[in-house]
DNA sequence: TTGTTCTTGAAACGAATGTTTCAAGAATAG
DNA sequence: CTATTCTTGAAACATTCGTTTCAAGAACAA
C-alpha cells in the first residue's frame, strides 16, 4: 500500500515494487494472481481505511462537519492518497470491467455515508441522495483543483462560499 | 485526436495507433519527437476545442448558462472526451513536470473564462475567482460522478439543487 | 517417520515497448 | 540540371513487461 500510494499506478511495475518490499515478483503473483488483481485489492484496502478515517468526523452542524472533512482532505499528508485515487479513477473509467468494484464503491459508499443520517432524520431517500451527491461531488471537485494548483487560498475561499450555501440545499423533510 | 479520445492514454502504444491512422511509428516520432510529447500536443488541441465549444454558451442568467453547460457536458457524445480528460488528469498529477501546461490550463483557462465576465461587472478579481472555482470544481465533480455511475437522475437532481443555490454564492460587487 | 501441500527463488519465455539506424525516395532550392 | 533537405519504410536495438516453468525447500498432517 505504501509503495502504491507513493509511486502510483502509472508505469507501476512488479519488479521494482517487489524489490522495494523485499519480495519477488513470483510471490506477488502467487498471492494476488495478477498485477491487476493486486492493484484492485490494494485500492480496496486503501479505500476502506480512508472511509474509516472520515467516518469519525462529527460536529454540531452539517456544514461544520463538511468543513472538518475538507480540512482533513486538504491536509498535506492526504495528497498522495488523493493522487492515487484520481489516478485510479482515470484508469477505472477506461477499464470499467476490471475496476467495477472500485467504481461502484467510490461513489456509492460515500453517498450512503452522507445520506444515511439524513434519511434517519426523515428525509426521503431520493432527496437525501441528491444532496449527498452535491456534497460528495463538490468536495471531489475541490480536491481535484487543490491537487492541481495547490492554490489553497482560492480553493478555501470557494469552499467557504459553497459551505455557506449548503444549508440552503438541505433536503426538505417528508411531509408528516 | 480521435484515436486518443477513443482508446485513451492507459496502455497507449505507438504501433497500434500508427496502424489505425495509416502511418508508422517512425513518422509519429519524426513529427512529435516522442510519444509523451505527442500526447501533450494532442491534449492541448483537444482542450482548445473543448473550450471553444463551451465559450459560445450564452443565456439570460448565470445559472441558466451553467445549466446549459451541464447539459452539454453530460450529453452522450461528451463522455469519451471527459474520460480522456480524467485519465490525463490522473497521469498529470503523477508526472507534473511533463504535464505542467496541462495542469495549468486545465484550471486556469476555465477560471478565467468564468471569472472574467464577473470582473467586468465590477466584482473583485479575488471573489470572482472564488466563485468561478465553485462553478468549475462543482461541474467537474458532477461529471466525474456521472461518468462513473451514469445515474443521470440522481446527478441531475444534485445539479439542480446546486444551481438553485449558486446565485446565493455570487460575489458581492465592489463598493462603489 | 512418510506423504502432501504450501511457498519461494532463479531463470526463462514470449511479447511488446519506445526509440534509433540506415538507406532510399520525394520535394525543394539555386 | 545538381545539390540539399525533408520525409518515410523496414528493420534492428536494447529494454522491460507480466507471467510461467521447474525444482528445491518449508510447513504441516498422519
Amino acid at each position: 500500500m505504501r509503495y502504491l500510494v507513493r509511486h502510483g499506478l502509472t508505469g507501476l511495475s512488479l519488479r521494482p515494487l517487489a524489490k522495494a518490499v523485499g519480495a519477488s515478483p513470483r510471490v506477488l503473483l502467487y498471492y494476488f494472481g495478477s498485477k491487476e488483481k493486486m492493484v484492485v485489492e490494494v485500492l480496496a484496502e486503501v479505500r476502506q481505511r480512508q472511509r474509516a478515517s472520515y467516518a469519525g468526523v462529527k460536529a454540531a452542524s452539517f456544514a461544520e462537519e463538511c468543513r472538518r472533512v475538507w480540512k482533513q482532505m486538504s491536509a498535506d499528508d492526504s495528497e498522495p492518497l488523493f493522487r492515487l485515487f484520481f489516478e485510479a479513477y482515470g484508469m477505472a473509467l477506461r477499464r470499467p470491467g476490471v475496476y467495477k468494484e472500485f467504481l461502484r464503491a467510490t461513489i456509492e459508499d460515500w453517498l450512503q455515508l452522507i445520506a444515511e443520517p439524513l434519511c434517519r432524520k426523515g428525509h426521503t431517500r431520493r432527496s437525501a441522495r441528491a444532496f449527498a451527491t452535491v456534497v460528495l461531488d463538490g468536495l471531489r471537485g475541490f480536491m481535484l483543483d487543490y491537487c492541481t494548483t495547490h492554490d489553497r487560498k482560492r480553493v478555501d475561499r470557494a469552499v467557504d462560499l459553497w459551505l455557506g450555501a449548503l444549508d440552503a440545499m438541505r433536503p426538505e423533510r417528508k411531509e408528516a
